[in-house]
DNA sequence: TTATTAGTTCAGTAATTTTTGAAAGATTAA
DNA sequence: TTAATCTTTCAAAAATTACTGAACTAATAA
C-alpha cells in the first residue's frame, strides 16, 4: 500500500467536504448540511450517523438535524441492513438529480412565493400620474417578468433529461 | 388627495422591501443589503445616506457599508448633485443588468474557484482499482461537468441581450 | 421484564454575523 | 486657520444562527 497515494484520496476529500460546505453557506444553506452531503457524495459506502459524527467532529444532535433536513431537499435516503438495528444514509450520485431538487425546493419555497407577492404588488392602487407610482409600479412589473421567464426556464428543466437539455442549450448559444 | 391610495402605495413598498431582504437573505446575501437596494429600485429620485437610515432604521455606520458593498456588486451608484456636498445614491432599474450583474459576481466569486478546484481534485492520484477511489472521481467529474456547463450558460447570458435571450430559450422549450 | 442500542428533541451555550455609535478622516467654506 | 458638514472606520454590543449534550422516546433482544 502506497501511503503517499492514499493521503493524496484523503486530501482531495478533505477539501471537497471544506469547499461544497462553503459554497453551501454563501448559498444559504447551513455549512454542516452542505458537509454531510458531501462526504455523503464521495462515500463509497453509505455511513451511520456514528460514522458522519466521527467524520465531521459533530454532535449526535446536530448530524440527526442535518440528515433529517437532507432527507426534506431529497438529497440522501435513510438504507436499513438486513440483521442490524442502525439506520445507513445514502446520497444520490446523480449530479443532474441533485440540481434539480435543489432547483424544485428553492423554487417552491422562494420563487413561488416572491410570484406571489409581486402579482399582488403589481394590483396596487394609486396615483396613477405620479412619479412615485409609476416607479414602484414599473419596478414591480420588470421583476415580476423576470420571475416569471426564470419560473419557465426552470419547470422545463425539472422535467428534462440533462443531456437533452444542455443540448438544447448549446443549441442556440453555441 | 386620497390618503386611503397613497397609503396602498406605501404598504406595497414596505412589502417589497420586506420580501428582498428575505430572498437576499435566503441567498446568502445580507438582509439589510439587500433591502437598501429595494429601497433604491422603487424610488424615483436618488437617495441620500441620511433617506436611508430614516426609512430603514439603520445607523449610519451599517448605511455606509452597505452601500459601498452594493456599488462594489455594480448594482447603484452614487450622484454628486451641483452645489451639494453630500452624495446622492442611485439604482440601476434595469432588471435584465441586475440579473446580469449578480450572476456576474457571483459567478467570479463562487463558480470559478469551485471549478478551479474541481479540475484541482480531478488530477487526485490513488488506487485506480479501488472503490473509494472510483467514487470519488466520479463525483467530481460529474459536477465538473454540471458546473463548466452552468459556466458556459452563464457566460452567454452576460453577453446576451435579454429579449434574444429568453427568447432562445423558449425557442427550445416552447 | 429489564437491558441495550439507536434515534429524537430541545434548552442552554457557543459561534458567527450584523449593527451600532463614536472617533477619525475628508472636503469645502468662512 | 477654524468651523461645518459629510463620510469612513472599526471595536464593542447585539442579534441571529448553529451546535451540544443530556434527557427522553422507540425498538429489539435477552
Amino acid at each position: 500500500m502506497n501511503l503517499y497515494l492514499v493521503m493524496e484520496l484523503e486530501e482531495g476529500k478533505l477539501k471537497f467536504i471544506e469547499a461544497w460546505g462553503k459554497l453551501g453557506s454563501e448559498w444559504g444553506i447551513n455549512r454542516t448540511m452542505a458537509q454531510v452531503h458531501a462526504l455523503l457524495l464521495i462515500s463509497a459506502d453509505a455511513l451511520t450517523t456514528e460514522d458522519i459524527m466521527a467524520e465531521l467532529n459533530i454532535s449526535r444532535g446536530n448530524a440527526n438535524m442535518n440528515l433529517r433536513d437532507l432527507i426534506g431537499w431529497g438529497l440522501i435516503e435513510k438504507q436499513h441492513k438486513p440483521g442490524e438495528r442502525k439506520e445507513y444514509f445514502l446520497a444520490d450520485k446523480d449530479t443532474w438529480n441533485i440540481a434539480r431538487q435543489v432547483a424544485k425546493e428553492r423554487k417552491k419555497r422562494e420563487l413561488d412565493p416572491i410570484i406571489k407577492l409581486l402579482n399582488e404588488l403589481s394590483e396596487v392602487k394609486g396615483d396613477e400620474k405620479g412619479r412615485e407610482f409609476k416607479v414602484f409600479k414599473g419596478t414591480v412589473k420588470d421583476i415580476n417578468k423576470l420571475a416569471k421567464n426564470v419560473n419557465k426556464t426552470l419547470e422545463t428543466m425539472l422535467k428534462a433529461d440533462e443531456s437533452w437539455f444542455w443540448a438544447s442549450i448549446f443549441k442556440i448559444f453555441k
